[in-house]
DNA sequence: ACGATTCGTGTTAGCGATAACAGTACGGGG
DNA sequence: CCCCGTACTGTTATCGCTAACACGAATCGT
């Protein structure tokens, strides 16, 4: 009999632990254990001298102890390219809530940089702590590299990479979403459509180019040019492009760039949307406030996160998916389009 | 002995674990533990030795088991509030880099809301997963009550909280910022200034209007407009805010708001700068591209996160600081203010 | 040259939980 | 009246690692 029965209110020094619980309640610490884990299992009597005795102490269960017998965290990590920018961020942030509907916690590790090597050494920083699965927001071309030389052992979702992985995957269909921006430039009545591109090493940005192209295929399509994401890459490409008087319509692969390039138009003396119409690609919160505000492809970035816990989920639990989801992006028809 | 020697290549089926390294390299289980945290109280030799077979094998520790051992986890939690927005994602993301740097992973917990008791959930449900100390990124009233009633033994770091707190914080100086803008206003001729401010119950809002009044503490302030943040309510209030011929500066407590805001004054006829002059605050990085490009206040959000990090640091290796650090803002002048 | 250190390594004993098995008490069927 | 399944609860053995102490050999001072 090692139960301290009586115990005491003493030991306010030191956090509770599994068998001072038993001993108030008089039961023994596997009692306990299994009113935490599995109350059905214990008479209802029990279970509430148990639970009284849990609150009185504010006890809590040791989270390494537990993951340390069952081998299993309770944790999921995620690894991302700058979770500074809207897409990543707004990701992320589903993610976490989807997590945490299901009592997981999420890690993160964001990535300066895409390289191969950057995110092995993400994912690994990650499984140090022994998160159950990971999942990894890198659209970007050395991002897929990366994700090949993977153990094979913990579950992996991508978000936004490549198709040709053998993991589970979700994505937003981008060839259909530069192809809707497209042909609504083209349904106004433009010859063409110029195109403002980001990284071509970017997932994102070659499948943008690809839709782009596809709107255009019956049709010739001027060399798109190639911006970085960021306004001061639209702005810089604008100024270039406002040079040239036969450019009516432009899609531009990102809502940043968009607003760049209309300042550069503006500053070039061509009105938007009456002498060139723009498309852009994100919508941003800011977007339906951008002068003009700003037709542009909306990226349901809620869902994607969704679905790529989800996946994650089925992973985890043992499932041997190699899934693919993709999520439909949607035109918001706004002010920097018109007929030509 | 219970030393497999050998051991042969026989067990590719589970991880390895210390015990196996130690067989493989002929030393105990500890000796192995030793030329992975304290390298240099073991033999040159041996210690290459030991490598080697971690190498061979693969090993990694075992996160769970090493941290019910020690009661330390190396990872640290992030509460904050809707990490979408620039200014906490920008925070947690130098966080995330600071951590790193000294080896800690991050755990985010997002809040939808900031209540007093989502916070303290919040901070719960990182502990549960014994996070080392938890910063909290939540500048709302309420968040400072949600702070007051945390467990004592818990490292915790504010940032951009209230300053009736005695735990660690860092905070923006919101109110010299907002002098700065203001100032800058009355510097160029205008009269009075007028304000668009955030939600008051906000610390950040609240400060914002402190120092705008300060800076016009000798003449009369025109009641200071609420927004919530958003593009939307600052397009809202600026329509009504246009419509009053008197108004010729308007100090907005954030970008977004003042995107909307100026929208709304172009569509009201008024021209930014010519007949009044917009300064926002945060300086996001679309905010030179804005049309006019936006003269705005700063916020070094890198320099903040990793002040909040090293602060506890501090905490967390047992110093009892009730430190409170404050980052200067930085007002940088662009082409929607001009003289009167 | 001898006890006192220092150095390098091994042994033992948990950390706090759960899995798996082992009782014990009770009620019902044959 | 005995046997056995059901329903609870307790015991024991780990999980993988490190703190603390133990020990032999090499090194040191005087």
């Amino acid at each position: 009999m090692t139960t301290t029965s009586g115990g005491g209110p003493a030991e306010r020094t030191k956090a509770a632990v599994l068998e001072d619980v038993a001993g108030l309640a008089g039961v023994s610490a596997m009692t306990v254990s299994r009113v935490l884990n599995a109350p059905e299992k214990v008479r209802p009597e029990t279970r509430a001298r148990v639970l009284a005795a849990v609150q009185e102490l504010g006890y809590r269960p040791n989270f390494a102890a537990r993951s340390l017998v069952t081998g299993r965290s309770g944790v999921l990590g995620v690894v991302s390219f700058d979770t500074t920018l809207y897409g990543p961020a707004s990701t992320l942030y589903a993610i976490e809530r989807a997590a945490r509907e299901h009592d997981y916690l999420v890690n993160i590790a964001s990535l300066a940089t895409m390289t191969r090597r950057s995110i092995a050494e993400g994912v690994d920083r990650l499984r140090q702590q022994s998160v159950d699965g990971v999942i990894v927001i890198a659209p970007h071309e050395s991002a897929v590299e990366g994700l090949r030389d993977l153990p094979p052992d913990l579950p992996v979702v991508d978000v936004g990479g490549g198709e040709r992985l053998a993991i589970p995957a979700v994505a937003v269909d981008h060839h259909s979403g530069a192809f809707r921006a497209t042909r609504h430039l083209l349904d106004l009545g433009h010859e063409t459509v110029h195109h403002l591109s980001g990284p071509v090493n970017w997932i994102d940005g070659y499948h943008r180019i690809q839709g782009w192209r596809h709107a255009l295929r019956d049709r010739e399509a001027p060399p798109p040019l190639v911006g970085d994401w960021s306004a001061n890459s639209g702005y810089e490409q604008g100024k270039r492009l406002s040079r040239d008087p036969s450019v009516t319509a432009v899609f531009v692969a990102n809502d940043p760039m968009a607003l760049g390039l209309i300042r550069a138009f503006r500053e070039g003396g061509r009105r938007v949307p009456e002498d060139v119409s723009v498309v852009g690609y994100d919508d941003v919160p800011e977007a339906a406030h951008f002068w003009p505000p700003l037709t542009t492809v909306r990226q349901n970035f809620a869902t994607l996160g969704r679905q790529a816990f989800q996946l994650l989920l089925d992973r985890m639990v043992g499932l041997d998916t190699t899934e693919r989801r993709t999520v439909e992006p949607e035109l918001v028809v706004r002010e920097s389009t018109s007929r030509r």
